[in-house]
DNA sequence: ACCATTCAATTACGCATGTAAAAGGAAAGG
DNA sequence: CCTTTCCTTTTACATGCGTAATTGAATGGT
């Protein structure tokens, strides 16, 4: 159950389909080719691979293809945040905070969020 | 200033030597062939690796080298930690924070801990 | 019916990475 | 001194990734 694994470049690909819900290779190329400076070509490449490795569906529509996440967003952040606190933070998300905190990247506005959070949290259970 | 970027093997030899400050190549095998599976000759690649990328120096020692990170755990964890905050939630904490939440990896003593650590932020400033 | 257009599928290519084996050089032992 | 022994340095090689260009197939226009 290794989960479907792809690449930065892919994931942004994923991204673009994520928040469209379905789209056609023309709609993606459109969403990241300009803001990542990527060809039309790299985004085609990109969108053959995340379909052979299964993150995306498609069906044929006419002469084009519409393509549709099979990955979902949530799948793939659950994936690369729990690797990422795993490896970098042993586990535990109170650490990962802090470390934020020194590093000034703790806003005003996360605070409060988190402040929220943790009393939802409480009367939670 | 790019930093110095190293993969995911590499930062496993890293760690260890960040565990214990400064240490020999036998002691880096030691320490990470076998949690990790691999060959004696393996971590010597990584060790040359790091070394090429300057993320640590090289101290002759007699007959050999003794290692001392240059590239410190500080630095790498800022790096990594800072990469995942943008690629995955748009740079800000407390949406991460949410989703560990979801996930269910928010303990107990996550909470405790976030809770002060809000708090000293608070009179912080 | 043919040609041009438009998509998709195949092929390309250099660099990083994971994983090592082979070669080189200096130190130590005889 | 010459040989063996440790280490280190080079070299290897398959796979994945970033970044395309080229080829192939279907569709639409004339």
């Amino acid at each position: 159950m290794a989960g479907i694994s792809i690449s930065d470049a892919e994931s942004e690909v994923m991204k673009a389909l994520w928040a469209v819900g379905e789209a056609t290779a023309e709609d993606l190329i459109a969403a990241v080719a300009g803001p990542q400076g990527w060809g039309e070509a790299t985004v085609r490449t990109l969108i053959n691979r995340l379909l052979t490795k299964g993150a995306l569906s498609a069906e044929r529509e006419g002469r084009r293809y519409r393509y549709r996440p099979v990955l979902t967003h949530e799948q793939w952040l659950a994936e690369q945040s729990s690797g990422v606190l795993e490896r970098l933070f042993g586990g535990r998300v109170a650490p990962l905070v802090a470390h934020f905190g020194e590093q000034g990247k703790l806003t005003r506005r996360d605070i409060e969020e988190l402040r929220k959070l943790i009393e939802d949290f409480d009367d939670g259970r």
